[in-house]
This record gives structure tokens, sequence and C-alpha cells, in this order.
DNA sequence: TTTGACCTTAAAGTATACTTCAAGGTGTAG
DNA sequence: CTACACCTTGAAGTATACTTTAAGGTCAAA
């Protein structure tokens, strides 16, 4: 065989044989090839694609947005422009993302900073005081 | 009154008051103290509340995570390491997040850049030939 | 040739995160 | 006082993303 069978590609991806087959059901991983013995022969392509699929997922992309983003094709000059403000649709949506995943670490090194230094009556919530505001606990 | 009622909350914050409601279930929304008639009247604390669970959510964290990231506390400076160990561990979980979010951003970059100059086949993956490798489609 | 790790399918079950439904109380404006 | 927009509850329903179950075929090693 000169691909991968489906174990072996759960292994290195650490996606499950079942979620696998799964992706492929819905639609969102191609249909390898079959050995003769019905067993399905992947490609690193397979492999690549259920990387990014687990990536796209870690940041809140769900399997439908995931399934858009992969299909995003030049295929014509025509269909170019399309592509192209779907593209900047979904940078902007990143941006969002790394907006919100900078200021919610942001809160989290400040609250580490000053881990050492502070006490509170264990009520209040550190994180709320920091997201947004950057000011100190009492 | 001197605080929200739930459907002012609702509107400010952009998430329902049904999903409101559920939150206070779940535990992950604090009781809001109640009105003689029954009504629950809501302050500040409670908006900026809502308002990180739905930007933690937008970037992948599940709602018993915002649930774990909102408990940091500083409770002692006994139980103060123990914050300082599981903040550290979130700003990594926090940092892979934007790694991830930085190279899918840049795989449209790349494909947005190359959108007038370009055609393919229609069955390539553009995404997936920027990921990761930055190299041109043929 | 039998053991055991792999593969196949379809269907049912589960966890998470809501959303809708039913039945009713509250409060202000005309 | 009667609309009508708001609020209350508990329970049932739904969408997404798997996960498990059952029943069986494949293949290399002992």
């Amino acid at each position: 065989m000169d691909g991968y069978r489906i174990g072996q590609l759960a292994e290195t991806t650490d996606i499950s044989t079942e979620t696998i087959r799964y992706y492929e059901k819905i639609g969102l991983l191609p249909q390898p090839i079959r050995h003769p013995n019905g067993y399905r022969i992947y490609k690193h392509e397979s492999m690549r694609r259920l990387k990014f699929i687990s990536r796209a997922k870690s940041v809140g992309f769900t399997l439908n947005e995931i399934s858009m983003l992969l299909s995003l094709n030049l295929s014509s000059k025509n269909k170019c422009s399309e592509t192209e403000a779907q593209c900047r649709e979904k940078i902007a949506v990143i941006d969002s993302k790394l907006h919100e995943l900078v200021e919610i670490r942001r809160a989290l090194e400040l609250l580490v900073e000053h881990c050492a230094k502070t006490t509170n009556d264990g009520n209040a919530c550190p994180i709320l005081e920091y997201f947004e505001t950057g000011e100190e606990i009492k």
C-alpha cells in the first residue's frame, strides 16, 4: 500500500478513526480511494486537511465554517473576486478572534504578575477585574 | 429599579434572555438579586461577565473552561501559587490558539494577494496549499 | 489455523449548548 | 380595565459533534 490506513492517520493527527469516518460522512473529508479489501487509503493531503480541521476547531470555528474555509477556491477569474471577498470576511473574523485572545491573555498575565503581592476576599473575580480595565485589584 | 432587567441585559450583550437564564442554571452566571415582583435585577458586573463569556466562547473555550477562567481566584497566599500555575497553563493554551489563528490568517492573506493573478483547476484547495508551506499555487 | 490487531457498516446513544413550549404573573399606557 | 410588552417556571425539543454498539470481514504472525 502506498498510503495511510485510517488507523495510522488517526494516530498521527490525534483524531479518532470514528471521527475521521464521521468527517467523511458529512463531506468534510473527501472519500479516499479504497484498497481492493475495502480499507480506506489516504494520501498526505488528507493528513494536512485533518490537521487543519483540528487547528481551526481549536480556535472556535464550527465544522461548517471549516468546510467553507477549505472550499475557498479560485476556479475562475470570474469567481475570484467573490473568493477574495470571502477571504477578507474570514480575515476580519480572525482579527476579532485575535483581539479577544490578546485581551484574555493580558488579563491572565496581569493576574500572574500581581499574584505574589495580592490577596482578595475570595469573592471577586480578578479575571473580570483585569479584563478591559487593567486596573489593580484591591 | 437601580439595575438591569434580563431583557435589557440581553439587548446590550446580544445574548438571549433564555441563554442568560440557562447560564444561571448551570452556575456560570451568579444568581442575581430579585425585585419583590420576582424579576431578576442585574448589576454591571453581570454585563461584563456575559460579555467575557461570549468573547471566550468565540475563541473556542467551552462553557466549562470559561467557568474555570472566571473562577481563577486569589483567595489566599497558599492557593496563589496554584492560581498562578493555572494561569500559566491557560496562557499556554491561548498562545497556541494565537499561533493557529495567525497561520490561518496568513494563508488567507496569501490567497487574497495572489487572487488576481492566479487561476486553478477547481479541484485543489488553495487554503491547504498555503497553510504551513506558503508556497505558490501552480 | 487460530489469535489478535486491524478494518468495514449502519444505527443508536451521548455531551454540550442552547431553544422552544406551555402556562401564567407584572406593569405601564391608553 | 384591557392591551401588550415584559417577566416567571419547568420541561421538552433541537443542532452540533461526536461516540458507542453490534455484527462482521482482513491479514500478518505464531
